[in-house]
DNA sequence: TCCCATAATGAACATTGTTCAGTAATTTTT
DNA sequence: AAAAATTACTGAACAATGTTCATTATGGGA
């Protein structure tokens, strides 16, 4: 029993297509105000900061009727989670777009993801930092968006050995989970542990360059 | 009032240092099984599958006992932690032992630290992968541990740069960050995310040494 | 035997996510 | 306009969690 299956927009009244469209629209009003509230509590302090009679006392209803819009907790943060990875990945199309010479081009790119990691320290460890079964996220669209950012170091490195520029090893699948791999350190590092230890930690700025610094110089260097 | 302040070990009676001994012995058996436990059920899922009720029913206690031997959760998980990361300062400590020549001793180091969080994925989300102050750990013990762990690394690059084998950079410690970012991410991605996102991965062990071959590589190369 | 420090407990509290029977509101039908 | 039906919402409840605390054993020394 699908709630609008009247395509040809046929009904005894005229206004009845009207009424259903205003209804679906305050629907969706209200499923973007809780995703609002739960944004913001998200900032505070991540995943276990959103409650959902937090959200329900921002939003001024019910906690049951947060369970009208969303299934449960995970999939209201999980949505939050693949908008902000959704800047990610639009930022890193527009670093392919500019058509940057292969080496400028990974390099702004591996500055991209660890500049929008510290901009999102919640949502990044919550998506690239914790197991993918627990309370965190194992949804398909998570998934999905971490995939498509990994997609686009491939074609960026794939461009630099196609140009010449890097030698090409076995695939560059393989070369970008490399770089991932170093990124995703230097990020969660920034995130969770920097100035901690008693130790004397650089500028992020500088920890940054010197990672941009130090897989260039792996990538342009022969494979062993 | 201290409980055991006769260091003299004089009594009324003989037998009473041997009560009070045997009485300490029983104490801290059962803070041992109580670690046990705990450690047992850490091994299943993580921080969350330690449930204090789930500890008291396999020692065979009330849970609230339990507080008679910890402070609370975090205190039990981190002695947990703290007593496996001993296991890595151990190993490293042995690296450093061997005396072998500084490349290969930095090679040994990070096949040591990448194998150990694969080993201890738990205990090395814990303590390296989490935010500093939630439901984590923020206890001195996990972070002396920590910093311990870099600090064989950084005697580690400083030998290499007095052997002449490395350029000198400003401080063996700036290099050491960035062995440690990249060792991090790789081990936490093998952890986290290794065969997800249908991607082809290569097999661990070949990640970990294209990892060694990389750090290798950029810490050889002159400094930018 | 009586005392008393220590050990251990059970019941309770507050907080979580989540469910569900019931109520209010609104739209459609008569 | 009244009745019926659908939709939206709520409040109370449940189970699980960490944690506390007044109360009750326990068992060694007097």
């Amino acid at each position: 029993m699908p709630r609008f299956d009247n395509p040809s927009g046929i009904g005894k009244h005229l206004g009845v297509m009207g009424t259903a469209e205003r209804r679906a629209r305050e629907k969706d009003a209200l499923r973007q105000k809780i995703l609002q509230a739960a944004s913001e509590l998200f900032l505070l302090n991540g995943f276990d900061s959103v409650t959902m009679r937090a959200i329900a006392d921002r939003i001024e209803y019910a906690p049951s009727t947060i369970y009208l819009y969303f299934k449960n907790k995970v999939e209201i943060v999980d949505a939050i989670c693949v908008e902000t990875f959704e800047i990610l990945i639009e930022r890193l199309h527009g670093i392919e777009q500019q058509g940057l010479p292969p080496l400028a081009s990974l390099a702004a790119g591996i500055r991209c993801y660890i500049e929008f990691g510290i901009e999102h320290p919640h949502q990044y460890r919550l998506v690239f930092g914790s197991v993918p079964s627990d309370p965190s996220i194992e949804s398909a669209e998570s998934n999905l968006l971490g995939r498509q950012a990994l997609e686009h170091l491939v074609r960026i490195i794939a461009a630099g050995q196609q140009a010449g520029l890097f030698p090409a090893t076995t695939n560059p699948a393989s070369d970008a989970l490399i770089v991932w791999s170093h990124m995703h350190g230097t990020t969660s590092i920034l995130i969770n542990d920097h100035g901690r230890y008693n130790f004397p930690w650089p500028s992020k700025e500088s920890m940054i360059e010197r990672s941009v610094d130090l897989i260039t110089k792996a990538l342009l260097s022969p494979a062993a």
